[in-house]
DNA sequence: AGCGGTATGATACGTTGGTTTGAAACGGAC
DNA sequence: GTCCGTTTCAAACCAACGTATCATACCGCT
């Protein structure tokens, strides 16, 4: 079981292997000899240096999540208090960019995955990659609205957010076919998001913000009729 | 083949099984021994009565199709030209029920489980159930923006209230987890949720439109800004 | 060279899941 | 009652999958 070179280098195969494999059809699609011929490697390889198809999908997962992390730090409420406004956009741009850009891709491609069939694995990834993000949006969100946490705008703003942000992770078939009648222009944009293409992601974290902080102010206002 | 009336019950038997266990599960993970036994028909009734899992499930996506008409015909820009505003609010509302409410929940619990793993049925499923839907809304959206429907706001628009509405279908694990912290009465929502409450929905409805009418109106002032 | 832990390889096992088969039971028509 | 198409049933078939086995090859070490 020590690591020598030599098994390292079939243990990483296997591992970036896996994860594409893992991305592309999911946990229990996904099948081990397929997963090794195309890594090159023995069919026992997975059983030997993992000790199992579960053991090499919690691997991946804890691989992908260190391999994500984000290029600038989290935007926060502790950052800048007496502008909670403009912290809450640069925290809707960032989180849109981490979601859908390059560097934490593939965790969220692992998610979204799990929404529909959880592993054990699902609460702790999920604990780990999202739970603090989305407690700092709660915060922001709060702030901008001058209530607690607990108030059900935050919840729903918070989600309404994260819904506008999951969509293109989760239903890119979807957004594929409902823009297939328009123009070639926006034909090639989804096609760039296929590649994480970083300035537009950077536009749609754009809309993102803009659509969300209009709908989150204008929250403000029906604050206090019930 | 003829369906006589023995023949059609054990043929609904298995329609209405499958299509609780096909919502549940998706289509790999069931197992037609388990419709079967839970239809109180034999292994080989799915073979016969449907021809196989393949057919039986398109069976499923068709019956479910039929039987989720709306229970009131969807706004559109045609019913009042004149107040484009009011009638985005109406889809919005009478899009975000559909979608979660009781009626028409089961065909976007199935495409939810397509939108992953995409089966031949998708297609058709999809062309048939919501686009329509999303073209009326892309034609209000451009209503209220004043452009054309080829407007990438338009498109971005759309997207962020299907956004909002879809993650309440498929990422309910995420929600749950996500406010697991929260107070009680959040938890008893996300529960009642889970059966259709229709209070509940309207409610969220009524955010979701709030929300994005807001988003959608603040971006008509960046138009002609690029 | 010879040893021992490590890695790889081909093969087989047990299970699962969809499909098939062929016989038996049903139910109306004559 | 008999016949025939339809439906049900138990059992088997077959492919695919994860896993286990055991022999072989590798490599640093003494």
């Amino acid at each position: 079981m020590i690591l020598t070179e030599k098994s390292k280098t079939t243990r990483q195969k296997l591992l970036a292997v896996a994860t594409q494999v893992f991305v592309k059809k999911g946990f229990h699609a996904a099948g081990i000899r397929e997963i090794c011929t195309a890594a090159g490697a023995n069919l026992a390889a997975v059983n030997y240096h993992f000790g199992g198809k579960m053991e090499l999908y919690k691997a991946v997962l804890s691989h992908a999540f260190e391999n994500a992390k984000p290029p600038r730090p989290m935007p926060t409420l502790a950052d800048d208090p007496s502008h909670p406004q403009e912290q809450l956009r640069a925290w809707i741009v960032w989180n849109t960019e981490r979601m859908l850009g390059a560097g934490g891709h593939v965790v969220y491609e692992l998610i979204v995955r799990e929404l529909q069939d959880p592993t054990p694995a699902f609460d702790e990834l999920l604990e780990r990659s999202m739970q603090p993000i989305y407690a700092a949006g709660e915060d922001l969100v709060a702030a901008v609205l001058g209530v607690g946490r607990d108030h059900p705008f935050v919840q729903l703003c918070c989600t309404s957010v994260f819904g506008q942000c999951l969509i293109y992770r989760y239903s890119r078939p979807l957004i594929e076919r409902f823009q297939r009648h328009a123009s070639q222009q926006q034909l090639e944009m989804i096609q760039s998001f296929l590649q994480h293409d970083p300035a537009l992601i950077s536009g749609l974290a754009e809309h993102i913000a803009n659509f969300s902080l209009a709908g989150i102010t204008a929250q403000a206002k029906h604050i206090g009729k019930n």
